[in-house]
DNA sequence: TGTACATCAGTGAACGCGCGTTCACTGATGTAC
DNA sequence: TGTACATCAGTGAACGCGCGTTCACTGATGTAC
């Protein structure tokens, strides 16, 4: 997710990125609520009103770091189901994907839900919506465009939950100590939900 | 959720409950971000230092607002349980109630589940699991005990994801734009859910 | 290659702000006799 | 019922703090000739 911008050593190098890195690492630290735009240069190693040069103010860093969020969750869905052709195969690889760019990713994820943030951009909302459209595609290579709408949510609805309920530290500690744990709760998950969609889909 | 307290009229009759509602309405109007304590005290039309006689910090208001959340939760779980028999259709309720308890409770569903907070008390902790176990106990009224715990966290993860989905904005909105019409959504979700746990279970 | 100029990333002082929390106080209420 | 006292909910001044944002500036870099 961490884009190195291709700008040349100028004063700094890459301030851009460097305080966008420490600001993840700040609310990972203290929480959403502990992010402060002065800490940020502080960890950089520059002024307090350096950040200004790159974003117009504090939201517009958190917009940037939601939209780096929304796109890695569409690039890691997108590799995920890459070369895999069954579509529930599809599905079950892009559920996976979710939860696991999620647990790797926690404070993006969180970023990307958190309506604390005022309304981003319409470029912003764009790059939002695309992991959804993947979704839906998805979903309806199995169950049809009427359906494909509802099963989608539904199946959102699973993966979301689980990544949050994982990130809240709600899940017991011993089936979520490692990423592949995560990822191997995901999987046991998104095979029971199989079921359904089997069912409803195919009247075989 | 709100009780109120039987305090006869002291000073201001009860200034603790009044506290707590403008609490929750300052966090609907303004985010979590935007919460404080002078803000609740004006609200209530104390001064600013009256809050501390009842709270020991604003993390101690914060703590007793998640802890009415938990449960109001529990008891609207074990609400819409009540008086059925038959264990799907027990799940099937709770998780109804879990929707609609964080549709109609935005504020104290998100504040249950936010991470900024300082660990709470035992006490509390005892209170947030609560409904976990109500729900445990639902499942393997189901599955049977030893499938239990997994099944809870995947109904968990289902009806917990439409929820924080459906309060974040992010389910197209002519599908939640009331209480009812969320419900019929988790009901829906729901309904799918409901064809492996019985695969499942009952190989009859 | 060298020089003059324009650009703009980063500086540091300054602003005003609302906040959380403490503290000595006051006065309304409850209670013991 | 009446009085003296203890309790403690609410007051208002004061503290120190870090924050977001602005602004005139400086100096390193890029560019045109």
């Amino acid at each position: 997710v961490a884009k190195s911008r291709s700008k040349k050593a100028y004063h700094h190098g890459d301030l851009r990125t460097t305080i966008l890195e420490a600001a993840v690492a700040l609310i990972a630290e203290r929480g959403l609520h502990g992010l402060s735009l002065r800490e940020c240069a502080r960890r950089a190693g520059v002024s307090h009103a350096a950040p200004y040069r790159h974003f117009e103010d504090k939201n517009a860093l958190l917009l940037a770091i939601a939209r780096d969020g929304f796109n890695g969750l569409a690039e890691a869905g997108e590799r995920a189901m890459l070369g895999i052709d069954d579509p529930r195969e599809r599905l079950d690889a892009y559920g996976v994907a979710y939860v696991r760019f999620a647990v790797e990713h926690p404070v993006l994820h969180k970023l990307m839900f958190a309506s604390e943030l005022k309304k981003p951009s319409p470029e912003d909302q764009a790059s939002g919506s695309r992991a959804f459209e993947l979704l839906v595609e998805a979903a309806a290579a199995i169950v049809g465009p009427e359906q494909a709408e509802l099963a989608a949510v539904a199946f959102w609805s699973l993966t979301h939950g689980l990544s949050m309920l994982i990130l809240d530290g709600r899940i017991p500690e011993d089936k979520v100590s490692s990423a592949e744990d995560a990822e191997a709760l995901a999987r046991a998950l998104i095979a029971q939900w199989r079921g359904p969609l089997t069912f409803d889909s195919a009247p075989t």
